[in-house]
DNA sequence: GAGGGTACCTAC
DNA sequence: TAAGGTAGGTACCCTC
């Protein structure tokens, strides 16, 4: 799952909801003894939970057709099954290479690598000329660019060249080889040599038309999904290829080859950019000079200037075709989509309505910002989210602001439920050189307990408390369990200083320009409710308080917080709470035969333990409310 | 408080 | 032991 899918969290539970729609039973370790020993009810309860935790993974290996994809990696690369599993990339290119080389009657040598730390030189990215744009901006991308650089090129180690080789047999430039752009490095033509790489991309690239052939035809959703992540496999696959020939710390490193690679691919993007601003320009006879905004790598995003979907998507095709003639077979420039409108916030960051036809959008297309980035809690994503679909689909500016002051004046009075909250973290490393929220949550967590604290690998969810002013955050951290069964207060100024502003204002400020400031100055950020504890509110005032309820006079020494004048009239309050306490808990034993979420059945006990699912929240905070008061009840009824 | 370095995650 | 690549934004820690 951690390999092929990127999720929030990794646990069976969470995976489960995520793919299935259904959870696991929840019983604690501590407990399994007793409910063995108990009777026929709790006996069953463990069945129940043994066999869930059986059949759900084999459930999710049904649902994503794991057998039968793997079975075709594996046939497709000629590995053994298993090292799909336990092993990487690498494997799955030398046994192609192997098994082609065998058909050529050669021998791959075993090569002695020791990497090294240099890195050769990757693809440009084109400065962005970045802003909110209200026109169509038409995007090409180079189909499988690396992949067609080294089948154009012939790049391989069967055809790399040296001096030596070249004069022994008496290789001629350009008629027998050609030179690249990185280092002069020279390979064979393919009428001499083809080489061994050039031939297993274009297997998998056969096969990868073949499979989005097929995608095209299917109507079903979920083999079209599964034919989706094929050509996707397929992809990575071939990529993996110009990856294998760079992997220094690897079997078989040729940084010519893939340094060669790159070197055309930054060639390549700037000469697209260069062919469509001198062509499609007003002296050519068109209506408006093309500008290329952006590119990344094999793609450019083209303002041609345009104000209507149908001009800019013909003058896609027509550039897309004509930059095409300029390269070799099977290097393919293709126009794929129109942006319109178009917010590019930075390098690798933007967002966009995506079109294919100039009839209906596609959907709304964003890259790199926190909508799509796992380390952000759910209250930005959903924020900024929000707020571009307003801006971008509705076209509602002031209602994205309007929303967007809305949840800070909800965030500042604590209204926001806390599982909006939680930031998740993969902890990546044993020792780390500076102190970090996740990495010190998770020594502090295995202190506490062990067992249950995160390890290597696994990906920590916290919240951020409130502490002295001017703490550090890896001091602020804290298991969001911890914090509900604590009632420890969440810093709200932290979140809306270090998680939502910037990303906000780098939304609006585009738009707005210098009025933007005013989403985060104003009357929405004047806290007017004090903020309470974030969890368990329905009994908060007893216990703790040191003043008494009725009359708010200090007690000293008093057990129950109500003075001896106060108490008769409490009495009546009390039975207030109680029945509120009642009338929830009937509510919540409603709610706790389903999973509200996932609508998965409940064992009434039992609580859903997704951290990130509110309800699990709802029903905790709940639980815990019952309980306090029933504690305040017992000891006050004692004392009375 | 500025600026460098580290960590994380993403784009391609 | 085995491990696809580089570019790049952002947040936070640490040092000066």
């Amino acid at each position: 799952m951690q390999r092929e899918h990127k999720l929030r969290s990794y646990s069976l539970n969470s995976v489960c909801a995520h793919f299935l729609g259904e959870q696991k039973e929840e019983v604690h370790h501590s407990i399994i003894t007793d409910l063995q020993n108990g009777n026929d009810e709790t006996r069953r309860r463990l069945a129940i939970y043994c066999l869930k935790d059986a059949y759900l993974p084999q459930r999710l290996m049904d649902k994503l057709m794991c057998l039968i994809n793997y079975m075709e990696m594996a046939r497709v690369t000629g590995v053994p099954f298993n090292y799909l599993l336990s092993r990487g990339q690498q494997i799955k290119v030398i046994s192609q290479l192997f098994r082609k080389a065998f058909e050529q009657d050669l021998v791959i040598p075993a090569v002695k690598v020791e990497g090294t730390d240099e890195q050769f030189e990757g693809a440009t990215v084109i400065e962005p000329e970045k802003g909110f744009y209200n026109v169509p901006i038409t995007t090409l991308d180079f189909s499988s660019l690396y992949p067609s650089i080294m089948i154009a090129h012939n790049l391989c180690y069967t055809t790399l060249l040296d001096n030596k080789e070249i004069e022994n047999l008496n290789l001629k430039a350009e008629v027998d080889y050609i030179t690249t752009p990185y280092n002069s490095a020279r390979f064979v033509k393919p009428n001499l040599r083809k080489g061994l790489l050039p031939t297993i991309l274009e297997d998998l690239l056969a096969a990868r038309k073949k499979a989005k052939a097929e995608l095209k035809k299917e109507t079903d959703p979920f083999k079209k999904a599964v034919l989706d992540g094929r050509q996707l496999a397929l992809k990575t696959s071939a990529n993996s290829v110009y990856g294998f020939t760079g992997a220094t710390a690897g079997k078989l490193p040729c940084i010519e080859i893939s340094a060669s690679v790159t070197a055309y691919g930054r060639q390549m993007i700037e000469r697209t950019k260069q062919e469509v601003e001198s062509r499609f320009c007003i002296a050519n006879g068109y209506k408006h000079n093309a500008h290329v905004i952006y590119g990344d790598t094999d793609s450019v995003m083209i303002k041609f200037g345009v104000n209507n979907l149908i001009e800019a998507m013909e003058l896609g095709r027509e550039a897309a075709g004509y930059v095409t003639e300029k390269f070799l077979n099977p290097i393919k420039l293709e126009f794929e989509k129109v942006y319109f409108p178009y917010l590019l916030i930075n390098k690798k960051r933007y967002a966009g309505l995506y079109w294919t036809n100039p009839n209906n959008w596609d959907k709304l297309d964003t890259k790199g910002i926190e909508t799509v980035r796992r380390d952000n809690c759910l209250l930005v994503q959903n924020v900024v989210e929000t707020c571009l679909r307003k801006i971008l689909i509705d076209r509602d500016v002031s209602g994205a602001e309007e929303y967007a002051k809305k949840t800070i004046s909800d965030l500042l009075q604590n209204k926001i439920d806390m599982s909006q909250l939680v930031i998740t973290k993969a902890l990546s490393k044993q020792d780390y050189s500076a102190k970090q929220p996740h990495s010190c949550l998770a020594e502090r967590m295995h202190k506490r307990d062990p067992g249950s604290a995160p390890t290597l690998g696994d990906r920590v969810a916290y919240v951020i408390i409130k502490a002295a002013k001017n703490s550090p955050a890896y001091e602020k951290s804290e298991d969001p369990i911890y914090v509900l069964e604590n009632n420890i207060p969440i810093d709200t100024n932290y979140y809306l200083e270090n998680q939502l502003s910037k990303p906000l204002m780098r939304i609006f400020e585009p738009i707005l320009g210098n009025k933007s400031n005013s989403l985060l100055s104003g009357d929405h950020t004047r806290v007017t409710k004090n903020t309470t504890p974030t969890v368990g509110g329905l009994m908060k005032f007893a216990v703790k308080t040191p003043t008494c309820l009725g009359c708010k006079t200090p007690l000293t020494g008093n057990d129950i917080p109500v003075c001896k004048h106060c108490k008769p009239k409490l009495g009546e309050l009390f039975q207030k709470q109680l029945d509120v306490v009642n009338s929830l808990e009937i509510h919540f034993a409603r709610l706790w035969t389903q999973c509200q979420r996932c609508q998965g059945s409940l064992h009434q006990d039992v609580l859903c333990s997704s951290r990130d699912c509110p309800i699990w929240y709802m029903r905790k905070k709940a639980q815990k409310d019952v309980a306090d008061a029933t504690g305040i009840l017992e000891r006050f009824n004692h004392a009375w």
